[in-house]
DNA sequence: GTCTATATTTGGATAGAC
DNA sequence: GTCTATCCAAATATAGAC
């Protein structure tokens, strides 16, 4: 968990309040006024701490990041299988929107609130996805190299490009259908991606 | 095109304004004062013709789906293979998304802006692609008809959710990476579906 | 590092005349 | 239906004391 804890230095007690505001609120929809008041701090220790929103807004994406891709890969981690491993991203998915109540994914939603295509947070949510693409891409190898006479027809590249595509589609068609159904069933067309 | 003109009423120059800068700006980026000032027109008349930004939003929506569907459904119409038909969805989507300078999907983006799970803004976006799984579901549904010994192994409902998820994957992929190509790939995907 | 108090702009929305 | 002028709350951010 990351819940917010007394004892927690200011700077943490405003990072932590604002992971949980700017993800479930959005960014835009939650003022600092209100973190502030739901951290107990004073307004001049958020921004000693946090010169600008978007500076917290940066540290809050960071730490998002760090905590979905370690949750994620600990996830893989737990099958030895390179068929199994390949498909634990995409089974990954609905257990995690459904513990996110639904509100999908915090760096799309940020990528939607942010216009300006030179942002920094549209950086961290371009990076975001360029790592699970690594990871992808990785365990796509694994599998071709694990069996190669029945995989070797597929193409580590387009197959890597298919398998974002589907996640990032069912995450943000969850959260628009407010139902879980559509990550659930994404599992069969990524298997579809692999079919000889 | 949908531009704006000096003979338009204040109202329809008012709409327009809104649908592009919502669109291009995002919903809470865009101010009614700046809406007020780029439509030449004055405050009372915004309000006299929406008496909240809310309800300005959902005409907006109202519209770009009405505009939205009317040109994905001339663009299926061009062919008449089930087959070209079918693939004719997905295929729309990159020259849709750059023609729309990778700015993503107005509903998606919508649902990211707006928290409440209750609001009409989100209802909208949710119709919206009802509406286009109601025209999948129909050109899978023709496809299977048109070869039943080849396509008998279809499930329409599971092809149709498949195929929605990477329509949605596709958009806000090549949103966040700013990069076509993932919807242009995305093509593959969709053939991958319908292998026997 | 943290506080109270304040500055300043922009947000959405209204009153009342024409 | 459209206008000018105005209201008030909320937005982000700062000054200066402790």
């Amino acid at each position: 968990m990351n819940k917010v804890q007394v004892s927690d230095s200011a700077k943490t007690r405003i990072l932590k309040t604002a992971s949980d505001l700017f993800y479930r609120q959005g960014y835009r929809s939650t003022g600092t006024n209100e973190i502030i008041k739901k951290a107990g701090v004073a307004k001049a220790s958020f921004f000693y701490h946090f010169p600008t929103k978007e500076a917290l807004a940066l540290a809050y994406l960071k730490d998002l990041h760090t905590r979905e891709a370690g949750d994620l890969l600990a996830f893989v981690n737990k099958w030895k299988k390179p068929y199994d491993r390949f498909l634990a991203v995409i089974k990954w998915i609905e257990p995690w929107i459904k513990s996110n109540e639904l509100r999908g994914c915090g760096f799309l939603n940020m990528v939607s609130e942010v216009p300006d295509k030179g942002s920094v947070l549209r950086k961290m949510a371009k990076n975001h996805y360029e790592v699970l693409g690594g990871l992808i891409a990785q365990l796509t190898q694994e599998l071709i190299d694990s069996d190669p006479k029945r995989y070797r027809h597929l193409d580590v590249s387009g197959v890597t490009n298919s398998y974002l595509v589907i996640v990032v589609g069912a995450i943000a068609f969850s959260e628009t259908s407010q139902d879980a159904r559509p990550s659930r069933r994404a599992v069969e067309a990524i298997k579809a991606l692999i079919n000889p």
